[in-house]
RNA sequence: CGGGACGUAGCGCAGUUUGGUAGCGCGCUUGGUUCGGGACCAAGAGGUCGCGGGUUCAAAUCCCGCCGUCCCGACCA
């Protein structure tokens, strides 16, 4: 039996290749003619669509809005704070002209038609937000202002990377107005956690809290928190941040308000952030080498049938059967697809549909029809060590009467749900380390590397040493709650000997 | 912007050294046989060989210029 080239990919030795294969096979999204940019196609957006329900249920549940701002930011407006704009000047586009025109045939940019201030295509909306509260804030009873604003964003990234990094993404962004510092920062450990949630309980993604250190901040704010996910690949990906602002963008927009006591003070903020970037953090975290795995929650399809027969006669009887089992399914609440396409074999729709990540098949045939029994096949089950794929392959099998197989979908989808959340989990703590010495250090990162907990006292230039001589960087310094038994307590930087009061976490990242 | 590679059918590529009718695999169309893990047979459709110039009887192939893409570095949700 022929065997098409791209039925096995490899997982461990190149993953890059194999990180592009899956979102090939799982027709999630391809580069366009545009520089640096992507396309996400229907079934990727899907998958967008059904993690932006989940968020904004939980923005909604927390008091938070939606509104919308323009694509456009004046130059002035970008370069009121300074940090912000020096962090943001090397990655932006700039409208200069807003005409076009044509000369001897051909059609150029009208000199003629230069803006007198340009703009600048958001990279992020602060300064524009900012510049309109400023018309919205008045008094303390204006506060707190919890808007979110779902949108794309434009950063003129060097090299990019479909999902991780492409020139323009789709994201929310977050930004609240609050009259004291304290609320801010409740803010702001409020959004951390929604975000952890989510990638927790939806995503199946275990993430450790922490925040940044002053040479990983956001531009322009006082304080970055974050969530770091683990990939397949051992590096680190930042998977949602959420800023804390101070009075930084209120000053610069002079945005103030009257207090209880009659007394005029600029307002506190926080901002905070997640993209199509998830997506990308979904493939690396749970797809394996027959492509996407998507947890159930995030699944844009629960379940395809595939019906199996040969004769006309088994054909409208297979079918008759398949659209009532649709049905059925569709009224518990599930998202179905019923692939009776002809011409294709069967085994080619399983690897179609598995490379696009249904958690869960039903086969039916004539069999099953007078057994009165459904082949149910999971997309996954949890690796025994040493099993070889034909096995592996019977266990995602499994015959069941048909009222039983019906009724166990939904309890099948939240254990496979369970399970990878639990396999990531563990794939994470066995590849994260306490380290102490810059041997263990190095021999660590040579070997595969992953989550180093190390002390460190050291400098943002010590931090790029780290950088040019491993690779690393510091990832995060864990909320206390985050980190594990045999990593707690104080110690010595690894690099510089220097007492340390709780380690950190170091490793690669995208 | 510095270093490297590559532009040939929708996708993946061979052909370029040594100039001589534009090829292969996948996919696509039609017909038939198949159909419980990627079917097979037969017949088809599909190309200004990245763009422009030059050498030559003759250029995908040699020469010059340009454009574009990808990889490695600095930047990064």
């Amino acid at each position: 039996m022929a065997t098409p080239d791209n039925a096995v990919t490899p997982r461990a030795q190149d993953y890059p290749q194999w990180y592009l294969d899956v979102i090939k096979r799982g027709d999630l999204a391809e580069n366009s003619a545009v520089r640096g940019c992507m396309v996400i196609k229907p079934h990727g957006y899907a998958i967008w669509e059904k993690m932006q329900r989940e968020l904004d249920d939980r923005f909604k549940a927390t008091g938070h809005v939606n509104a919308y701002f323009p694509l456009f930011i004046p130059l002035s407006f970008l370069t009121r704070e300074e940090q912000h704009a020096a962090g943001f000047a090397k990655e932006c586009a700039v409208v200069t002209h807003h005409r076009l025109k044509s000369i001897d045939g051909k059609v150029v940019v009208d000199p003629d038609s230069k803006l007198e201030e340009p703009l600048v295509i958001r990279p992020t909306s602060e300064t524009i937000i900012w510049d309109t509260y400023k018309n919205w804030i008045q008094s303390y009873r204006d506060l707190p202002l919890l808007i979110n604003q779902w949108c794309n964003v434009v950063r003129w990234e060097m090299r990019t990377r479909l999902f991780l990094r492409t020139a323009e993404f789709l994201w929310q962004e977050g930004h609240t107005a609050h009259a004291t510092e304290a609320e801010a920062l409740e803010e702001t450990h409020r959004m951390l956690g929604v975000y952890a949630d989510f990638a927790e309980n939806i995503m199946a993604v275990p993430v450790i809290r922490g925040k940044k250190t002053p040479g990983e901040r956001f531009a322009g704010a006082l304080d970055t928190l974050c969530i770091e996910g683990m990939m397949q690949d051992g590096k680190a990906l930042q998977m949602g941040t959420s800023h804390y602002l101070g009075q930084n963008f209120a000053k610069s927009s002079d945005v103030t308000f009257l207090n209880k006591d009659g007394k005029r003070e600029h307002v506190y903020a926080t901002s905070w952030g997640v993209s199509t970037r998830l997506i990308g953090a979904l493939i690396m975290t749970h797809s394996d080498d027959n492509g996407l795995v998507l947890p159930p929650k995030l699944a844009p399809i629960h379940v395809v049938i595939i019906p199996i027969f040969k004769s006309d006669a088994e054909k409208a009887k297979v079918l008759e059967e398949a659209g009532k089992i649709f049905a059925e399914l569709k009224a518990q609440g599930l998202t179905v697809k019923l692939d009776d396409r002809e011409g294709i074999m069967p085994g080619a729709k399983y690897y179609e549909w598995e490379a696009k990540g249904v958690p869960v098949r039903i086969e039916i045939g004539p069999k099953d029809l007078e057994k009165g029994s459904l082949c149910l096949v999971r997309r996954f089950v949890l690796e025994i060590p040493g099993e070889t794929e034909q096995d592996q392959r019977k266990r995602k099998k499994s015959f069941v009467p048909r009222a039983e197989a019906l009724a166990g979908i939904k309890p099948l989808l939240d254990t496979m749900q369970r399970e990878l959340f639990e396999r990531a989990r563990q794939f994470r703590d066995k590849r994260s380390r306490v380290i102490n010495t810059l041997e263990e250090f190095e021999k660590f990162f040579k070997d595969g590397g992953g989550f180093a907990w190390v002390h460190w006292a050291g400098t943002h230039e010590q931090e790029d040493e780290m950088a040019k001589r491993f690779e690393t960087t510091v990832r995060c310094i864990p909320q206390a709650d985050q980190i594990p038994a045999e990593a707690q307590g104080p110690g010595l930087c690894i690099l510089t000997g220097q007492p340390s009061a709780q380690r950190i976490v170091m490793a690669r990242a995208y």
